[in-house]
DNA sequence: GCCTAGGTCCCGTTG
DNA sequence: CAACGGGGCCTAGGC
């Protein structure tokens, strides 16, 4: 247990020093911006980082019950020092933050940088590096023409040409397909088509897809293809792509389904 | 700074007790599961919580660098006892996070409820309700018909009748709409429209919506309409549903649009 | 600033 | 269990 007004000093002088901050202590919490919430009094662990995020964590789940990222930070005693407020507050969008301390259990300033030093492999990203190099795995004869292409729709994964001259173009998902991919890639092969002018097939390239998402799929006369990849234990590689399997799924011409 | 020793201990009691515990220190982090990260050493947070979440933060950004939930934590010495390993690991899918301490600085437990006080107003759900109140708001003579109805192919927000018995299909978002609430939209419409088999329109209802949606929307003859709301400070009400306004979107009859 | 999409998305809910 | 979609999504990258 901590003096509030000790309290106010240590949180003040830390938010300057760019510190983090942990504070465990009895607190409720309003939040007013995008959504309204309340927390009634209670135990909780209060988070300010360096770069202004502040998030309010209860002993459950990862993510925080309250958060705001890029804030500014302001501390005050109220009720003759009996509480200590503390707000954190954003405009654009407008958001207020308003965390009120009955009593602090603990309050601690780290020092520590604010840095990225993560290094992660198996993303999309690292996946489409592999694809391109060899997309003949994908289907023989296949080459690639672009990738991560711009549009004014979104941006394409990869652009390739098959044996027939067709374009062809590629979505690629790191794990289970959804609607969201299918209608992604479809625009997209739209896109396509309409500026190069030419025959254009879609390709889902996905470790798995879900049922309702492979029949619009199909309905659209889009492909599906499996991608098995293995994540390779630590930094080494990116990662291996292990196989990759055609489901044969019947290039049903397109027949507009979506008729009404 | 504290030996590592009676940190092992201190961390295995907190783990059983379901404390909420924090730990400050020198570590590094390696992470294989849905994809594989390492952190060199450096000074971060771990925070370890009852329900067996585990997240390390650094000093920036609400979201943790790493993360896992529902583990089983686990903790030993190596090295001679000059390091300290945390494991958290789980099944299904396999997952496993291994922080190595070369010194902690600060390890806390703290007894905390498990539990989820929050009270969100504000949610799409609130703004469901508040519709259902008066769907007249929408459109003169709309009547409801269904809400949160399950399809097979997802959940629809709102079904109703309009005045001369058309079925029309409402899909609510609470901000700024984008491709995926339009052929979120475009999906329910035609659900109803094969299983009630009478015409049957869409209505986007958000604060807003991207212009390329808009687009895609008004090319798949769906309708969008302004929700215009306003968040009640507090506990009271959820929210208040300001205005709606009909951008006047004409309903081109629909035409195969996305035809290659 | 806006738009677009990825994420080890997380998370709750329903069938 | 799988599927589906919301989220105060967060976050990064382009334009």
């Amino acid at each position: 247990m901590q003096g509030l007004s000790a309290a106010k000093q240590e949180i003040e002088k830390g938010v300057l020093a760019k510190s983090m901050l942990t504070i465990v202590g009895d607190c409720s919490v309003d939040y007013l911006g995008r959504a309204t919430s309340t927390l009634a009094m209670g135990k909780r662990l209060v988070l300010i980082k360096g770069d202004g995020s502040v998030s309010i964590h209860q002993n459950r789940l990862v993510r925080p019950t309250n958060y705001m990222v890029g804030t500014k930070i302001s501390c005050e005693l109220c009720n003759g020092g009996s509480n200590l407020v503390l707000r954190a507050s954003k405009q654009r969008p407008k958001e207020d933050l308003t965390i009120i301390f009955s009593g602090i259990d603990d309050l601690k300033a780290y020092e520590m940088e604010i840095v990225n030093d993560l290094r992660l492999s198996g993303s999309e990203r690292d996946l489409n590096e592999m694809l391109m190099q060899d997309l003949s795995m994908i289907e023989p004869g296949l080459k690639p023409v672009n990738q991560q292409q711009h549009f004014q729709k979104g941006v394409c994964d990869i652009i390739a040409e098959d044996r027939e001259g067709n374009f062809v173009v590629i979505e690629l998902k790191r794990r289970q397909a959804d609607y969201a991919g299918v209608t992604q890639l479809h625009r997209y092969m739209h896109e396509v088509q309409k500026m190069k002018g030419r025959k254009t097939r879609g390709i889902l390239l996905a470790p798995d897809i879900r049922k309702n998402a492979k029949n619009l799929l199909e309905q659209l006369g889009l492909e599906f293809a499996k991608l098995d990849f293995e994540l390779t234990p630590s930094g080494e590689e990116k990662a291996k792509i292990k196989g990759l399997e055609r489901k044969q799924s019947k290039i049903t011409e397109h027949m507009h389904p979506q008729q009404g």
